[in-house]
DNA sequence: TCCTTATGTACAA
DNA sequence: TGTACCTAAGGAC
């Protein structure tokens, strides 16, 4: 469930499983990260970091010089399980164990062994994060306010905002009454500051949480009266794979179109220009 | 068993 | 804009 709050999540639970100090089993049973697990074997993970969508395992006894940059992309999954780690299926790109844990990667888009430089080029190419405690939100508007840009295709770009995803889009311009197909430059400074802190209160709910929870209470079909929700994706959402559906709030029919090679969900009738 | 789909991104044309 | 890449689950047969 790769958005910024599942990375961050990750972040966390790798430095938990394995403390600072206690040499890893390191090794990539599907081969491609071979040479580099080679590299990392019986060191330990020292710190752990995460921007955006992207996450970095610094390895070794001090100040990392070199991290494990990795991207989840659409597929990638992480598992987490108690000593013994099974034999791994020939898809694990990365496992970490030490005495009491172990940690699978599968799928991701990128499993990479870069330089300190190499990390700060990628963080240098992400707009501020709603889950790092030095992201500038203003450094995001002056981006957007000078886009005639969709909101909606502003938001899903990771140079602009880092760690937004095609959920947390969908909810965020929900909540906030916009529609997605207006252009950046015209969402204004009271709706920037309104949609950056409810992103900063929902992604950190979703790390808490590991999932993607957008409902306000009273908004719960349960408070409004209607059948419990059947989304399969784990969260209370209000847009996200609901299409046709009826929108929990007016109940009109929520709609789906294509934006940018995803699909965007929508209430046309809460959401006007 | 095959087909579709997915919370993502990079690159070619 | 289209396509390639990575994996697994669910649904249609």
């Amino acid at each position: 469930m790769p958005e910024g709050h599942t990375i961050h999540r990750l972040a966390e639970d790798y430095a938990a499983a394995f403390p600072a100090g206690t040499p890893l089993r390191v090794t990539s049973p599907q081969g491609k990260f071979a040479d580099a697990a080679a590299l990392l074997d019986r060191t330990p993970l020292h710190t752990t970091d995460a921007h955006g969508k992207h996450l970095f395992l610094g390895f070794g006894d001090a100040e990392p010089a070199e991290w494990v940059h990795i991207h989840l992309g659409l597929f990638g999954k992480v598992t987490f399980g108690p000593a013994p780690a099974p034999p791994p299926t020939d898809t694990v790109r990365l496992r970490l164990a030490d005495a009491t844990s172990y940690v699978d990667l599968r799928g991701p888009t990128t499993c990479a062994l870069i330089t300190d430089g190499e990390k700060r080029a990628v963080h240098d190419r992400l707009g501020p994060d709603p889950l790092r405690p030095d992201a500038d939100p203003a450094l995001a508007h002056r981006r957007i306010g000078r886009s005639r840009t969709t909101i909606a295709a502003l938001l899903m770009d990771q140079k602009v905002i880092a760690g937004v995803g095609n959920v947390y889009r969908a909810e965020v311009l929900f909540r906030h009454g916009i529609d997605p197909y207006r252009a950046g430059r015209d969402i204004t400074p009271a709706e920037w500051d309104a949609i950056w802190a409810d992103l900063v209160a929902l992604m950190r709910e979703g790390v808490r949480n590991n999932r993607i929870d957008t409902v306000r209470p009273e908004h719960t079909p349960e408070a409004m009266g209607r059948p419990p929700r059947v989304d399969d994706h784990g969260g209370e959402v209000y847009v996200y794979r609901r299409a046709h559906l009826p929108c929990h709030i007016c109940g009109g029919e929520i709609r789906t179109a294509d934006l940018a090679a995803r699909n965007l969900f929508w209430c046309p009738e809460c959401q006007r220009r």
